[in-house]
DNA sequence: GATGAATGAGTTTTCATTCAT
DNA sequence: AATGAATGAAAACTCATTCAT
C-alpha cells in the first residue's frame, strides 16, 4: 500500500473496501497477463512455437509481479460467495490463452486429443504456478531456467522413459 | 479452534502463539501425509505401481484435508524470516516420498534419467496441488475421476501426439 | 485509557505498547517535574530558599499527578531489561534538580559538605517521596502542611536534641 | 511461584486468591521484619544504640527480601478498599518498632521532641526505604555501607552546617 | 482528491481461577 | 493435599474503515 505510494486514506477514494482493491488487483493483473500473452502471439504463428511462448510469458509474469502471484494463491480462500465467484471467473479468464493455444495444437496435431483443452490447461497452469512457487521459496538452490525446462519437459514428453 | 472443541485458552496452554499453532498443524499435516504415502509403499513393491499410488494418496489427502492444504499455500507468504525456514523445510519433507519412488522407478528404468527427481518432484506436486485446488474451486463443474487422470496423463505421458 | 477520552485504538497510533505508553508517561511526567523546579528557581537567588521551594515542588507534584508517582514506584519494577535502564535514567534525570540545589548550597556554606550531593540527593527524594505516599494513603490522619514540616525538619536539622 | 517449588493449583489450597497471597505475603513479611526488630532490641538497652540498630535491620531486611519489597511498594495502589484497609494496617504495624524506639529515645533526651514519632517515624522509614530502593537499583554505583550512614547522617544530624 | 489521525469491532493473548486426576 | 491442563473473562493489540482537514 505504502509501496506504491499513496496514503491509506486514498485507497478509499479508489476502492470500496480491502476486498475490492484486491479484486482489481486480479482483474488488472489477469488483464495484463492475458493481454501480454496475446501480444506475444501477434509475432509466432507455429501452434507448437505459441504453446511454448505463451508457457515462457507465463513464468516470467509470475516470476515478476510477485504480489500479484500472492494474491491468486491467498485470496482463492476467502469463504464470501459474492468475491468467490469472481475470483473463480478470473481464473478461467486466465486459462484462456493457454486454452486457445492447445486447442491449436491439438487441431494442427501436435498436441494429444484425448484430453479436452479445458482439462490440460489448468494442469499446465498449476505445474507452471508450482514450479514458479518453488522456484521463489528456493531461488538459491537451482537456476530459473531449470523451471522452464521442467515444465515443457514434463508436459509435452512426460516422464516414462522412451524405448529409443 | 472452536471447532475442536476447546477453549480459546487452553490454545494457549499448547501452542505459543497463533503462528505455532498454524506451523505445527502444518508439521503434524506433513507428518501424517508422509506416513500415509508410506503406509501405502508397504503394499506395493513394483515401482510403477508405487509411483501411482502415492500420487492418488497425495490428491486424496489434500482433497480431504482443506484447512491444512489452505494454510500449506496460504503462510508459505508469510515474511517472518523465524516461519519462513520451517515451512520450506516441511515443504522439502513433504517431496520426500515423491523424490524417493521416482527415484525408484528411475533406476528401474520407467521413468526417464534425464531430469533428477529433485527437479521432477516439485513439479508433480505442482501439478497434483493445483489440479486439487481447481477441483476445490470447480467441484461441479468434473468429476473427481479427472483430476487423478490428468495428472498420470500429463506425468507420465505427456501432451505432445504420438505416432502410433 | 478511556478516561483521556481517546478510543483504545488511537493509544496504539501513537504508543507502541503499554510498555510504551508508560515509559513516555514517565518521560513526559519527569520533563514536567524537573521544568516546574527550574521555573521556580527562576525567582528564587538566595541558595536556602532555592533548596527550599524545590522541595516543595517536588511534594506538590507528587501529591498533584497521583498517575505518575503510582508508575514511578509501580514500573520500576520491571525485569524486561530494555525498559530497566531507561526507568532507572529518569529517575537520575529526576534527581539532577535536587542534586543541582544541594550543591549550590554547599558552595554557600549552608550544607554540610562531607556527603556528597548525588547522596544526598536520593535522600531527600525519598523522604519527599515516602512522605507523599504516607499522606497520600492517611489522607484524613494529618494536614498536608505536616508533611513539608516533617520533611524539611529532618532533612535540614536531624533529630538529636540541641543543647539549646 | 514456581520459585518456592509449588504448582499453581496448589497455592489455591492454600490462598482464596492471588490478592490473598500477597497479603499473606506481605503480614507474613511484616511480622517477620518486627520480629527480628524486636530481637535485636532484646540485645540492646540504650535508647541511642537501639535506634542504630533497628534502622540497620530496617535496611538489611528490605535488601534482602526484595520480594516483599516490591510487594509492599506496588500492592499499595489497589483500589479495593477491602484490601486496601489491610495494607494500610500492616504499614502501621511496620512502623511500630520505629515509633517505639523514637519514642524512648525522646524520653532519654537523645531525640527532638517537637516532632512526634508518629510523624517521625514514617518520614525515617521513608528513609529506610528509598534508600535501599535506590540502592537496588544502581548496586554498581556505590557501597552498601553508604547508604546506611546516608540514613543516619541525615535522621540524626540533618544536613545544615554548624558553627563548629 | 489526498492525507493520516482516530476509531472500534474483532482478534490475539494473558492470567487468575477451577477441577479432574 | 498436590498437580497442571483447561477455562473464559479481561487485557492487549490489530487493522479495515471513516472523516476532518
Amino acid at each position: 500500500m505504502q509501496r506504491a505510494g499513496v496514503a491509506k486514506g486514498t485507497v478509499y477514494h479508489h476502492f470500496e473496501s480491502k476486498e475490492e482493491l484486491f479484486l482489481v488487483l486480479l482483474q488488472t493483473g489477469t488483464e495484463y497477463l492475458v493481454s501480454e500473452a496475446q501480444e506475444e502471439l501477434l509475432y509466432h504463428s507455429e501452434a507448437a512455437e505459441r504453446l511454448q511462448v505463451v508457457i515462457e510469458r507465463y513464468i516470467r509474469f509470475l516470476g515478476k509481479y510477485k504480489e500479484f502471484f500472492k494474491v491468486l494463491l491467498t485470496e482463492i480462500w476467502w469463504v464470501d460467495d459474492r468475491w468467490k465467484e469472481q475470483v473463480q471467473n478470473l481464473r478461467q479468464e486466465m486459462l484462456k490463452p493457454l486454452i486457445t493455444v492447445i486447442g491449436e495444437a491439438q487441431e494442427r496435431g501436435i498436441i494429444r486429443k484425448d484430453v479436452a483443452p479445458e482439462n490440460l490447461a489448468p494442469a499446465l497452469f498449476g505445474l507452471i504456478t508450482h514450479e514458479t512457487l518453488h522456484w521463489t521459496l528456493f531461488k538459491d538452490a537451482f537456476p530459473y531456467a531449470d523451471i522452464l525446462r521442467t515444465v515443457k519437459v514434463i508436459f509435452f514428453e512426460g516422464t516414462l522413459a522412451r524405448k529409443n
